[in-house]
RNA sequence: GGCGGCAUAGCCAAGAGGCUAAGGCAGCGGUCUGCAAAACCGUUAUUCACCGGUUCGAAUCCGGUUGCCGCCUCCA
């Protein structure tokens, strides 16, 4: 079995084959950090996420970089605005992704490298290119021209004639080509700026990826991974620079996840329906949003619709009453030991070298669940019973560690979804339990039902068992 | 105008030539329960937008139609 990935370059499923055998370089476009992450920027994050979690169980040793795009005209504007600096504002945002990342448990990734950090280096690739045919100066901007460039258009599937006839933008009358696009750009007064050959400004957006990951894993890698909204023209634009000024194939596999739109409209400020990831988790739990990203194949485009993501919520909370069972059985879980052997691991992984089939592995899980409470159902709790169970909750986990989820104690997650606080006064609840107990026992079901509702009020859900009455907080 | 994508049950969503079209949510019936809750069992698409074609055989491949959507300008 191996891993299949669809390469946007040959819009095709392409069987995975690593540069260097056993080692993986991976180049995520990250955030241009001029305000909060929504639920779009989770979904990328998550995808790659899941990408670099699933490449390491494999075996492959991953070198992930991802980037900070912490200069550009959107923070200029954001910084004037607030009447801030630029690096002030890109700093502050930088900090608010590092938490939003961590609490959709996103891994960090090995590398993070910041535009402002490599400006000599942009310059010295600008000079190359310029050696080379592939740019030209326009007074104190730099230009790179696309009519050099065999290649250009070739990844994002489109040539330059048809673009030249539909370009819908007013062209800079220094372009030699409406398509050209900036590779330096001349600062104008109170803008950040950096000194260069061709005086003070600042580079282009394009520009950093080519220099960053030409730095970190060379002029060809292995995978690049973005948006689906970045093929064109950042993409195209990274690749015609870095193939022109490095040489080198640049991206082996190009891997785009679909967009996000919220209640069937697209996100936009206009709208008033930008979703930030903040936002979300004030009304999800981070695991259900994390599960509700996952449940649709990446490359598609997917709906952000509170009664759908409610309903992956109802199916999350099974899991987790189930895990909570299995706890009280089997005891908390050591860490996850996984046997190839076993059907569901195989399953799982044949889903996943599918193109990151989640969406199926999810579905595995769901069976999984439904398979362990029916042999908890039937009683019988010998060693024959508690060994398979045991495994197959660690195998389960396994999954969940893959995907980011069911990472936590099933009373921890119960305590989140109600909330965190402690809610209603326990010692009140347990006083009322009690008195039910006692009207059960003769039999009172007037009473007993009478204080069950009077909970229920309180949020709390009553469980009768065999082993007595236990209860937890309505979630 | 150019390029690309998508249409699967009430809703969400896998499946991409051939075993009974995964799974989740919701609903209904049942087991359990004093009644509930939870869990489990059963049930809910002879059919995959529509029309043709290829094939022994098609949600799955090809052509056309309709309807949504994205990109082509900053965008994850």
């Amino acid at each position: 079995m191996s891993l299949t990935l669809y390469n946007t370059a040959s819009r095709k499923k392409e069987i995975f084959e690593p540069l260097t055998p056993g080692k993986v370089g991976l180049y995520v476009c990250g955030v241009t950090v001029y305000d909060l992450c929504h639920i779009g920027h989770a979904r990328s994050a998550i995808v790659f996420d899941v990408l670099v979690r699933y490449l390491r169980d494999r075996g492959f040793e991953v070198t992930y970089v991802r980037n900070f795009t912490d200069v550009d005209d959107k923070i200029i504007d954001r910084a004037a605005q607030l009447g801030k600096e630029t690096h002030a504002v890109a700093r502050e945002y930088i900090e608010d992704f590092y938490a939003d990342m961590d609490r959709i448990r996103v891994l960090p990734a090995d590398q993070e490298p910041r535009a402002t950090e490599y400006i000599p280096q942009m310059i010295r690739m600008i000079e190359r290119l310029l050696e080379r045919g592939f740019a030209y100066a326009a007074e104190k901007d730099v230009y790179y021209a696309v009519e050099a460039f065999k290649e250009y258009g070739r990844l994002s599937g489109r040539n330059l004639e048809d673009m030249r006839a539909g370009s819908r933008i007013a062209v800079d009358s220094r372009k030699r080509h409406p398509m050209d696009f900036t590779l330096w750009k001349g600062a104008k007064p109170g803008e950040p700026q950096w000194p260069s050959p061709w005086g003070p400004g600042r580079p282009g957006w394009h520009l950093e990826c080519s220099v960053m990951s030409n730095h970190f894993l060379g002029p060809t890698f292995d995978i690049h991974g973005g948006g689906r909204d970045l093929l064109f023209p950042h993409h195209e634009n990274e690749r015609a620079q870095s193939m022109a000024a490095n040489g080198g194939r640049f991206a082996r596999y190009w891997v785009h996840n679909g967009f996000v739109t919220v209640e069937s409209e697209k996100m936009s400020k206009s709208l008033g329906n930008f979703l930030t990831i903040r936002d979300a988790l004030d009304q999800y739990h981070s695991e259900v949003l994390r599960l509700f990203l996952l449940s649709k194949h990446y490359r598609s485009p997917l709906d952000f619709s509170q009664k759908d993501v409610l309903n992956l919520q109802s199916g999350l909370i099974r899991i987790y009453r189930t895990l909570e069972r299995l706890e009280a059985i089997l005891g908390p879980p050591g860490p996850p030991a996984v046997s190839h052997q076993d059907a569901f691991i195989q399953d799982f992984v044949q889903l996943m070298d599918d193109d990151l089939n989640t969406a199926g592995g999810i579905g595995l899980i769901f069976e999984k669940i439904r398979e362990m409470n029916r042999i908890m159902d039937a009683g019988a709790m010998d060693e024959t019973v508690l060994n398979p169970l045991r495994q197959d909750r660690s195998h389960l986990l396994w999954a969940g560690n893959i995907l980011g989820l069911l990472q936590e104690p099933p009373a921890a997650f119960f305590g989140q979804m109600t909330g965190g606080t402690p809610g209603p006064d326990t010692p009140e609840i347990q006083r009322l339990v009690e008195e039910r107990t006692e009207a059960r026992a003769r039999k009172d079901w007037t009473r007993a039902d009478e204080i069950r509702d009077q909970l229920k009020g309180m949020g709390v859900v009553l469980e009768d068992g065999p082993q007595g009455t236990t209860w937890r907080l309505d979630v």
